[in-house]
DNA sequence: CGGCTTATCTTCGAAATCGAAGGAAGTGAG
DNA sequence: CTCACTTCCTTCGATTTCGAAGATAAGCCG
């Protein structure tokens, strides 16, 4: 079942353009890969007969002939990616365009420490393979997030705050052992910035909150993910401005975290009476119109506004998209826009699209699926 | 003079590899471009024959035989490049390997309108090109660095607070007129990291920051300077956490500029009694050890560290290197470094790198001149 | 409908690129 | 010093890639 892509460099090129949707035809493969049309089509035709690229139809003309659409194969592979958080995973099988073809989600405790929850998956995974795919079609590829920040060339969970356990395991090591393929280990915040990419096309600067039990972000810079050292999007720990003072868990006073996070919410709604278990609940009040949900949602995203007034000055991004569980409430869109626009610089503002995510819930699968393909459809 | 380099695409990017440093022998060429050593050998014949690139000595082996050196020819070409202050233009011709070769500082009023000073630039270019370079070396490429935000697209100088006359002036295309050459126009700040880039071997993820009159930063991110829509980098209007509530030119309330840059220093300085009139006379009282200057610098630090806080966590650079007048204060850097330690997430500040810039006060001008290459050398 | 324009894809000789093999010029160990 | 080994660079035949030209298939428009 375990099999490399026989596909190397400029075939993988190639591959990987229409894997990523970025080319539909010869003519675009042309265009994009710098190679001369003929070439293309030589290299088209090998991978067609390789069983990897399939032709589906004719495209839309764009003023003269029609071009015949190139897709991957459904019988060139399948890839295997999970999302895990901290009681729930989120696990699937993906195409080799990063389409979902199966997507569930199991509960597990992120607190039973790599190993367990690493196997728990890889099972999964392994039923999936047996149920869903058909014998014959080789897995190319595994990836997961994780709810922590992951070194970037090690692979392995630095210093994760919610993850016991966890801290400097090798998580890529791990699962190469049990596959022979190329492993992700990636953040869920960046996972879910690299699935969000795709939906804004041309887009090349990008930022993508995660509003969720925690704050999360992942950055596209200059159409790539941004890592830095692995740390790269942390915004929880920033200092907001307040006069009361809350010390965060980290131990520093007044983080972001502690006001606009939805387990701070939670928190600050239990006191005031209400009491809810999930973020997703806090979304329902405010539809519901309760005042006090409506008003801790509002004043939540004036803090993240105004913590991205900074970052969105300094970054000068194309567009921040707003998702996770919480961003379902309309009014922190509204007040995250208003701080934005209140504060910062005209000229950063100018193009400025501050919108809902558009990936929707498998937003870090496809976001595996997305980085996976790079990695697997090379050599 | 004019001459656009005869130089097609790979043998550019031999050529580009070279000139960057990046290369310095056949073998190092062949494993950066991922072409044969023998299509390099021929390349590389062909760029000597045509009188772009010269054979220098032999190189340092690594474990056999040396490498013959390659540099780029003098005779080659120079660039012409200039960094445009409020009341002075530093400018320089460089070699096509982007070292200086002549550098003066002139004093101009930017507020004479674009079309003079850029005229006066040129007029400055065009004598030092001919009293220093032997006639048959062609000019390559000409660049300006400009105190303000340069749209990446139209290179035209955008909303600019202290260049009255230059919004939205076309200062590539009048340059354009005058040389038909690849023409760069970037915001200085920008300018300043390219430069600095080159002494960060290795390092891709940078932050620069341009602590004199005002406060810039630049940045590279994935070892590519960062533009976003042309605003990237601006840190100056921040607002920064205060007791007092000073308004900033911009409008806004308590900007980072309004409290922590030389302008703002020398304001309070002069509150205090202490007449300077440049940001380097700062420098100069805190090392006679002037309380109120030290106390004045310390505090800026502080301010400056704060924000870049946010930016670290966010941005997670391998280096903030810091230039510009003020930082030959040694306060400044200590503060600084203790703002950020003291806030930052561990995992942020682990391999983080905070130092006084390397390039030197022709930064701007090297930075011009890295990026210059890059499109003057291509095609 | 029938030219006109635009775009996609293929064919085939010319040109560039590769890669294996080998010579040249070093290092280091015995 | 000699010998094994490494790295750098070139030579030369085999292969790949290019690019101009042509075939094919549309859309546009009167």
């Amino acid at each position: 079942m375990n099999q490399r892509l026989p596909v190397q460099g400029p075939q993988g090129d190639l591959l990987r353009l229409v894997a990523t949707g970025r080319a539909e035809s010869r003519a675009e493969l042309s265009r994009l890969s710098g190679l001369a049309a003929s070439s293309v089509s030589l290299r088209v035709e090998e991978l067609i007969d390789a069983g990897l690229l399939a032709e589906e139809g004719a495209g839309t003309s764009r003023g003269g002939r029609r071009p015949r659409r190139l897709r991957l194969s459904p019988g060139a592979g399948v890839l295997a990616v999970a999302d895990l958080g901290a009681h729930h995973v989120r696990l699937g099988l993906l195409d080799l365009s990063g389409e979902p073809l199966v997507v569930e989600e199991r509960s597990c405790d992120i607190t039973d420490g790599p190993r367990r929850t690493l196997d728990r998956i890889a099972d999964a995974f392994d039923e999936l393979l047996t149920e869903h795919v058909p014998p014959g079609v080789p897995l190319r590829g595994v990836g997961t997030g994780v709810p922590g920040p992951v070194d970037p060339v090690t692979l392995r969970v630095v210093t994760p705050s919610r993850m016991p356990g966890w801290n400097d395991f090798p998580v890529a090591e791990h699962l190469a052992t049990r596959y022979d393929l190329p492993v992700l280990v990636e953040n869920d915040a960046n996972l879910m910035a690299a699935g969000e990419a795709r939906w804004w096309p041309g887009t090349e600067n990008l930022m993508v909150v995660k509003a969720g039990t925690g704050i999360g972000c992942g950055v596209i810079a200059g159409g790539r993910l941004h890592r830095g050292r692995g740390a790269a999007g942390d915004i929880s720990h920033v200092r907001v401005r307040s006069d009361s003072s809350t010390v965060c868990a980290c131990g520093h006073p007044d983080c972001l975290e502690a006001y606009a996070s939805g387990a701070a919410l939670m928190t600050a709604l239990a006191e005031a009476g209400v009491t809810v278990t999930r973020p997703a609940d806090i979304v329902t009040l405010v539809n519901d119109a309760v005042p006090e949900a409506t008003s801790l949602v509002r004043h939540a995203g004036r803090r993240i506004g105004e913590v991205l007034t900074v970052l969105v000055n300094f970054f000068n991004p194309d567009v921040v998209a707003v998702g996770g569980s919480l961003s379902a409430a309309e009014p922190l869109l509204t007040s995250i826009r208003a701080a934005v626009w209140e504060r910062c610089l005209p000229l950063a503002t100018r193009d400025l699209e501050i919108a809902p995510a558009r990936a929707g819930r498998d937003a870090a699968l496809r976001g595996a699926g997305a980085l996976l393909l790079e990695a697997a459809l090379t050599l």
